[in-house]
DNA sequence: GATGAATGAGCGTTCATTCAT
DNA sequence: TATGAATGAACGCTCATTCAT
């Protein structure tokens, strides 16, 4: 019997990236990913259990993607400011270079279409920001608040920038990047 | 001939929401809806063109409705700083009062399925806002930012407490929600 | 209480023909034809049985316009042949003169949406050609065949005429017309 | 896989030639049409595009059909006089022995259900019935009028008389056959 | 008589999924 | 493993018709 072949399995998931950016997450039926991955709509069902299934993998699945490059160049060395600003910086360029994650984020913030469970692996792809803040807690360097709250400082402005980059309604550069840093700072920091 | 009943409008309207609410926006579907509404699916097409219509209709009504509210009790007489903190607060507390407002403005925020010509009118509904900003940049008492990234500071937190309150992560009091304002306020202030 | 407008009646009647003739029997809704006549839908059902019945009416209602003129100038003088021709260049004239007439006898000619009992009394409105024919017969003026078959050689060329001319593949005048008519009279004569 | 069956496809032009038949082409739906051929109305949309393209290849596949038919047993020997006598009696027994072919001819006689282009590719079925018009004019056999005129002789008497035999309003033997085919003759003859 | 509201039935079509090979 | 065939369920929507006024 042939292995599964995970080529297959990563051009499915790739077709599933593209035309749910493509064509939105409401549009993106199992026979179009499939002729987009150049398989059969059955043979996505030999590697997922379904469509729910593959849709939880895939957002796993990028959620580690991004996950590995936005903690790149983050060391203990660095203050917990300035870890914030690199993860920060490093979380705009990923969304800039990777439209499809980008995109597929948006469809998916808060969609009932992932489950409690697939969230929860998810988070923990951003375990290094976790520790983050844990540390700037013993530091008292921020805020002690809840998580969630001090996250919506985070990450929220950063999805503005892309967003507002990518439909040409502002031109981010580095100036523009470092003072929203400087605003997420002012507002968190303790 | 029987007259029109709006009652029965505004029962697809609220059975629209609830559907919404609990399925999300991908699996609300017209005969979903109309028999919550307790009325024929062809029903809703006596009083919409389409669903597309409809969706665009409701998005507007709430956005009427959640307009009509947080902007209660500010006027000339307050600083920005205090104009943006009743905002706040209205906003949260209107948010917690309508669940079914916050996850259907949570499925539909930056959703397709909400036309660019409803969604301009939907902001108009938030004008005294725009009219603030411009006050505040006048004064200089803002930083001199576009609108969406400071628009990002002062709803992304607020809708996360709400998230965090409903899913009982949180505990949110008018101390914290206080405490929030600041950190919003540290961040876009001049 | 109000009597049965006959303005209406006929109004109703007009518009089914000119939606029925714009576009297409099938896409002839009820709907169509009622805001067409300038009546609501149920309005219709005042004045007829259901759409069936209106449809059958109508083509009976054409059949007795269109009966009223094609026998125009023919009597009692006139040779079989002579007959024969007046009627052709009637059953031609009126056809182009009333286009509607004409799509929708091309719509309807043999179609199930006419009970046979209306095409039986539809007959009737041209009985002046079966008594002509019977006449025929006694002068042994004609074959002695069936009048179905008869009826083909003198009705299928004129609309067939029709036709043509309604579409500019063919520019029919009275030379062409009457080469026609010799041509069917070469065909059932004796 | 299973493979795709040619039986089913022709169980759905069949079932589709008899609603049609039986309830009109207005009545015919596709689930009438699939439960009639005994499979799933979405399995008719394995085979077709949607309902347009199937109706367009039924068509065709009749003309198609047809014409292997009625030009059987002529030859350049005939004379364009004997070949035309062959074709409508062919047309005739053909009609007489296929019903459902009769009736769907006469559906879709210039019915706005039949694409322009499907229309003429239909009609290259019955190129050698131009071909012997084209005969007749270089012998002057047949009056130098254009063909649907000369076309409205030589059809519409021979489908007039299978509707005649089909409701028995007459008996249709070689003898009659013979002698419409003698009328036809003198209508179109030179 | 006239009509807008209301609806069940049905339309053509798509979809996620299963089946047989 | 891989896939085209097959399908029940559902979709958004239209329609002829009835009802209440």
């Amino acid at each position: 019997m042939r292995l599964k072949d995970e080529n297959k399995r990563s051009a499915i998931y790739r077709a599933a990236m593209e035309v749910i950016t493509e064509d939105g997450l409401a549009a993106a039926s199992m026979s179009k990913i499939a002729s987009r991955a150049g398989v059969s709509a059955s043979t996505i069902y030999v590697y997922f259990e379904n469509k729910e299934d593959m849709l939880n993998k895939l957002y796993l699945m990028m959620k580690e993607e991004s996950g590995a490059v936005v903690f790149k160049g983050i060391g203990e060395r660095h203050s917990v400011k300035e870890a914030l600003g690199i993860f920060m910086k490093n979380l705009f360029h990923f969304m800039i270079k990777n439209p499809v994650h980008f995109s597929f984020h948006e469809q998916f913030f808060r969609s009932p279409g992932i489950s409690a469970k697939a969230r929860e692996e998810g988070n923990q792809c951003y375990a290094p920001l976790f520790e983050l803040y844990e540390r700037a807690k013993s530091e008292k360097a921020l805020k002690d608040y809840p998580i969630p709250l001090m996250a919506a400082f985070v990450f929220a402005p950063i999805m503005d920038l892309v967003h507002a980059h990518r439909n040409r309604e502002l031109k981010v550069d580095d100036r523009l990047l470092g003072r929203v840093i400087e605003m997420t700072w002012a507002a968190i920091r303790s």
